[in-house]
DNA sequence: TATTGTTATACTCTATAACTATA
DNA sequence: TATAGTTATAGAGTATAACAATA
């Protein structure tokens, strides 16, 4: 943006060297999830039924809450998800010995593989797209997404 | 990838070589807006109506509808954001004297200057968060990014 | 009759509040 | 009394359908 601040002594604003980030973030965010979507339900999944399925295998989470802040969703909201879940035994969902208040949450076997073989279609065409990217201005891409999307909480201040 | 490929015949999964972009886009994009809605509010601006300020910015334009589907909302979406822009005279909306259904939007001088405000505060918040990039995974991010935001329809068929 | 913009309505998604059960 | 989970309700955001003006 340097080389775009204006000459005089006025606020220094001039032409933007590029659009906003969030300008190009978001659409190319929404677009992607249209894109996966065919994917999902070809498996009757929805986006927040995957989203569960991906946090899941991580490793098992103790609490319905602790998943629900987790995929910062409210704790309400995936309870119909997890029923769905579970009534077709992709998760276990049992209270736990010690606190039968809490749920412990885990994928089944057939969880994870349900799991990985639509990760694996969905990032194989991720690839194809990123394919359409020089090699080294993809592994930029890549690398600055994965450095960003890590920060606990951005600001602009 | 290639190298996460199993060994056997088996459908060729194993462990994922990074999250889904999806996974990694849409929740860096929230952030980003939410980061972003500080500076708006403060020139009483909605996320919307700053959109509309940024595209008409590029040139005016016609007809509502084509505004509308520019920034991929509904025509009926921006009616409200257009009467609030007009009632503080950021922009004009004048009917077309060649076909008076069609009305002409564009951006009055003050539309402009707080569109340029504002604009410079958001990117000038995104380039202090890009500075935790080194400068090469910088540039990459910021050309891949624009490269596939700029792609008219994604598909990962 | 078709198109632009608008208004009224319905729907979807999400969050808030109230309730049950465990502790 | 406090916490995990659930259910019921209300709210915001969005889209669909009906309407008025113009062509």
């Amino acid at each position: 943006m340097a080389q775009n601040v204006a000459q005089g002594d006025s606020p220094a604003q001039g032409q933007p060297a590029r659009p906003d980030l969030a300008a190009m973030l978001v659409p190319l965010g929404r677009a992607l999830m249209a894109a996966e979507q065919p994917i999902l339900n070809a498996q009757g999944l929805t986006m927040w039924a995957y989203t569960v399925l991906l946090h899941l295998d991580e490793k098992p989470i103790r609490t319905q809450s602790a998943l629900a802040e987790a995929i910062r969703a409210d704790k309400t909201r995936i309870i119909a998800v997890l029923d769905a879940l579970e009534a077709r035994a992709l998760i276990h969902r049992q209270p736990d010995p010690e606190d039968r208040r809490a749920r412990l949450l885990s994928l089944t076997p057939e969880g994870r593989l349900l799991r990985d073989r639509v990760q694996y279609a969905i990032q194989q065409g991720e690839e194809r797209l990123l394919a359409l990217l020089p090699a080294e201005e993809r592994e930029g891409f890549l690398r600055g997404l994965r450095t960003l999307s890590a920060l606990p909480d951005l600001t602009l201040e």
